[in-house]
DNA sequence: TTTAGAGGCGAACACCGTTCGTGTCAAGTA
DNA sequence: TACTTGACACGAACGGTGTTCGCCTCTAAA
């Protein structure tokens, strides 16, 4: 049975030689009394943000921890959990100004951009995130800011509830966009995003320029332009559009 | 081994009993030689709306065609080209009308609302979509009439490729989250989405008020209004900001 | 010193996607 | 008519997955 094999693993560490039989291996002198919910969150994130989001597994995790699966459900209720406390870790890398009113478009645009920027850097927790409600301390820190700026701001209650909802909705859904491209340039046995995107939108012009001119009029002659534009550029298209709108549904508009 | 058991399953049909072992069983007279690639994506669409997207594996798939996994595989490359299969096919259940390129803003609309509709009513195909780029029949022959209809109205081809690739995000991200709320749905046992809803946000609204007033002072005092709409209305809220924004955009403005 | 309980963890359960090799059959060719 | 070829069906297996059970050990309170 492999699984035996695997379990049997745990015994030596990562670059040692198998304790000799004989030895009767009383226990390390006081080691294991460790692992909290901390490590574990923190050994995943190290696996999410090493290996994707395809290699989490609580196996792994275990492994990584040296032990086995089993050890880790006295600390995380599932995996589900765990996801979610490794989501409001990142969130915690989230820097914040002081809140200006006057400058809410600003300071939103500011907002968002670091969102982006640290939801990229960790780049697969964002496929834990878009079930998730706001309830870990560091989504509530974030919303609070948010919230409190388009009030301040002299918005509606409920439309900036409203507001918060679907920013978070833009936000997290493109970091999981780029999340699966970047699960794809992984399995491609790529690294350089540069590369992957070139590529990427090589081979999709390539598709649309097959595609037949009577049917397709409009895709057919702006191929350059339809694969013109990265991930990033995407981003700041939409963000702009959203800020917009939400500058004409301010008080002062 | 429970598998034999499983596979042994494939030589009856739904309702009688197994066959006598001394009954040479020479085969079915001339049943099975279907077996198609529409068959096998038309049993896994079945299966994603009466069961949800976790229930949607290969071995389902199969069982519900009488048959073994293995067979899927002459006809579907892998689980992940099936779910871009019945994703364009359920792409295939959208309307579309003559463009009018003078009321633009009417027909996005009206075309979002039935994007929403068909991937709502297939609740959990979003989650198949998010990655896969435009590259079904259906895909296309939707992603030509929104871009047509930009350039039409008078975009810049640059900018109506930003805005196809945007509201694309929003639609199947939106569609997406609702699945993920489906799923926790049936998993809590429920089949009501209006008892759902209220059960949820009753729920979040009680978190929400065991809250510091001291830190979180704005999310605080508003969680009634937080708590409020449901996910027709921010969905209906989302895309009048993006249409707003993007009238701002266009020529006559 | 004894006891209660929390945590570690090997083994197993019931799944999953995918591949391999064999078997069967229909159509084409000699 | 007989033989060959090739497409498809599919049982079995491989190597994973999340999670649970039950036993064991060890710490801390009594």
């Amino acid at each position: 049975m492999s699984s035996t094999v695997f379990g049997m693993d745990r015994t030596r560490t990562t670059d040692d030689v198998p304790v000799p039989p004989w030895r009767k291996s009383r226990r390390q002198p006081q080691p294991k009394r460790q692992l909290s919910q901390d490590l574990i969150v923190e050994a995943g994130l190290g696996i999410l943000d090493a290996e994707g989001f395809d290699a989490l597994s609580m196996r792994r995790v275990a492994q990584e921890l040296d032990t086995g699966p089993a050890s880790l459900y006295a600390h995380v209720a599932n995996k589900e959990e765990l996801l979610e406390l490794i989501y409001d870790r990142v969130l915690g890398e989230i820097r914040l100004p002081e809140r200006d009113p006057a400058r809410w478009k600003e300071q939103l645009r500011a907002y968002c951009l670091e969102v982006h920027r640290v939801l990229g850097s960790h780049s697969d927790v964002a496929r834990a995130a878009l079930a998730s409600i706001p309830t870990g301390p560091n989504s509530l820190r974030t919303g609070e800011f948010v919230y409190g700026l388009l009030i301040e701001a002299g918005m509606d209650p409920r439309e900036a509830s409203l507001v918060l909802d679907r920013l978070s909705l833009y936000l997290i859904g493109d970091a999981y966009e780029g999340s699966l491209h970047r699960a794809r340039m992984r399995a491609a046995g790529m690294s350089d995003p540069q590369e992957y995107f070139e590529r990427f939108s090589g081979q999709i012009a390539t598709y649309y320029r097959a595609l037949p001119a009577s049917t397709f009029p409009h895709l057919r002659r702006h191929i350059d332009e339809l694969v013109a534009d990265d991930g990033e550029n995407r981003f700041m298209y939409g963000l702009e559009l959203l800020l917009d709108g939400l500058e004409q549904r301010m008080p002062g508009a």
